[in-house]
RNA sequence: GGUCGCGUGGCCGAGUGGUUAGGCAGAGGUCUGCAAAACCUUGUACAGCAGUUCGAAUCUGCUCGCGACCUCCA
């Protein structure tokens, strides 16, 4: 494909991406919960459409990537007659609610550079736009598609239903809901099950609340992504993006909210990341099997055999489509991990190599380049291209060994394609060997046990210089020697 | 129960109506004093059954198995 396509969720198929305003384009991504800590499932999400923002960027659009925190309003469950889920994490830890958060702000923003991933442009918080809430609240209720109850709001999914059509994005119909639905304690204030809160009234011991027309209260569970997604990329943007799990019923009820105030959706195309599992099962918060991203990089779980590298989870994840289910497993980021040091080393031979002026043989770049953007243009599929670095990587070793050959201007344009599409498109990370240890103690002990090695070998004493080699692997020292010389590597020792 | 999706070789994971995905692991080889690294070659495949077709793993139907959403979740 040479112009790029999406699968867009509401439609259910691929279509090509035209942005509303040529050459710049809106995002709007659903962000953290910041009650917990940032786990695999966040890593996915934010790795998934961290290439969208990446790619837009490469073909040359502007972007503006609003990515939200969540850090009030999204209530425990209907059954617990509207409590914060922070205001109860912060009584359980007798924290402030906004402790909690920043905790967990920071924690997130910690994990995500440490993965790679770019800062959206904008990262507004729930809490910093109740007002814009209000107001949205205040239009659909005006419109005639929400009521009060006992000082909540709650919009009138029936009403709205005979205006515009409810349930496209998720693919469900209102008469199978209405059947499904039971009664739970604390629905009672609601017309109907299928209504959903867009205010509720706090109780006096409620700790986050906020003053509106209705009471004293705080925002329903989807408003705010409503909100601030209005108020930073308009009310009709190009993309919205989140977790497949946020398809029903939160980005369906932001469509209603979007649609209730100001009579039209709110973007163009959706794009939904799959779920991670672990052993077939969907990792989850009910589930209580999930890994947080410090236990992952840190090895410290009873899952993990051993610690794994940010650059590694990350390449783990563009090793599957981001429409995928991905299932994790030490075999699968051991694997990753070797895979990736493989590319690595040949993107930093690329990086040293001098240029020959001879005839191109057995690569053509123009060939390469389409694969590659092909792969992205299509939906983006990272896996196709990472297979695509892999075979540049064989021609790379190649082109070094003397089998291949390129044509100087060729070679100078391959290598900026292909560190452009390693490092700038896939936000690839080197997994750190310490050979750069800026310690001039250490690199000279070094250079003196290679020559003192070498001597050995030269002198074909090879019980010395092998014992030297295995006393160095011992240390988690590599040697690799070749015809230029003898070089090493520190591995990461691994818990 | 309703809606949707998936089932690919030892493992992970793309894709496709007829032509090698890729990675990891395995086997053989080149290189090396021996290794390591790197490179080359290579086996094993599309859940089952039936149908459409010149041809299906790819389309259709059924069966089996698994999962997701319908409740907070990325």
């Amino acid at each position: 494909m040479t112009e790029l396509h999406l699968f867009n969720s509401k439609t259910r198929q691929k279509e090509k991406f035209q942005p509303l305003v040529p050459s710049r384009v809106g995002m709007y991504v659903c962000g953290p919960t910041v009650y917990g800590e940032p786990h695999l499932g966040h890593a996915r999400s934010t790795v998934s459409f961290d290439i969208v923002f990446r790619y837009l960027q490469y073909c040359g659009y502007k972007v503006r990537y609003v990515r939200n925190i969540t850090d009030v309003g999204h209530l425990e469950n209907d059954a617990d007659e509207g409590e914060d889920k922070i205001a109860k994490k912060a009584r359980l830890e007798a924290l402030e609610p906004m402790e909690i958060v920043q905790q967990y702000t920071i924690e997130y923003h910690n994990r995500m550079r440490e993965l790679n991933s770019l800062p959206p442009s904008i990262e507004p918080t729930a809490s910093g736009h109740i007002i814009e809430q209000i107001n949205i609240v205040k239009k659909i209720l005006a419109n005639g598609y929400a009521y009060e109850k006992n000082g909540s709001v709650y919009f009138d999914v029936l009403k709205y239903a005979k205006d515009f059509p409810y349930g496209e994005l998720s693919g469900k119909k209102l008469e199978d809901m209405l059947e499904g639905t039971r009664d739970l304690d604390g629905q009672t204030e609601k017309n109907n099950n299928v209504d959903f809160a867009l205010w509720k009234k706090a109780k006096p011991e409620h700790i986050m609340q906020w003053e509106s027309p209705w009471s004293k209260g705080f925002p329903g569970w989807h408003l705010e992504c409503t909100a601030m997604s209005t108020k930073y990329l308009g009310d009709r943007f190009d993309l919205h993006c989140g977790g497949m799990d946020l398809q029903f019923p939160h980005h369906e009820a932001e469509i209603a909210q979007n649609n209730g105030s100001c009579g039209h959706e709110p973007c163009n195309y959706w794009m939904h990341n799959n779920m991670l599992t672990i052993n077939g099962q969907k990792m989850g918060k009910s589930l209580g099997n999930f890994i947080t991203l410090r236990q992952l990089f840190s090895g410290d779980h009873e899952l993990l055999q051993q610690a794994y590298h940010p650059g590694t989870v990350r390449f783990f994840m563009l090793q599957a489509h981001y429409r995928s289910t991905l299932d994790f497993s030490n075999e699968a980021l051991q694997a990753a991990e070797k895979g990736l040091n493989r590319l690595m080393k040949a993107v930093e031979l690329l990086s040293k190599m001098k240029p020959e002026n001879e005839n191109s043989r057995d690569f053509n770049f123009a060939d390469f380049k389409s694969r590659c953007t092909s792969a992205m243009n299509d939906d983006f599929n990272t896996p196709i291209l990472i297979s695509q670095l892999f075979e540049g990587a064989k021609f790379i070793q190649n082109l070094n060994s003397g089998k291949a050959g390129m044509e100087k201007e060729e070679f100078e344009n391959f290598k900026n394609f292909f560190e452009e599409m390693t490092f700038d498109v896939l936000g690839l990370i080197p997994i750190q060997n310490n050979t750069d240890t800026n310690d001039e103690t250490v690199e000279g002990l070094m250079e003196l046990i290679i020559n003192l090695r070498l001597r050995a070998k030269q002198s074909k004493d090879f019980d010395t210089a092998d014992a030297i080699r295995n006393q160095l692997t011992r240390m988690g020292i590599e040697i690799r020697d070749s015809k230029e010389g003898t070089t090493w590597d520190k591995n990461i020792p691994q818990q």
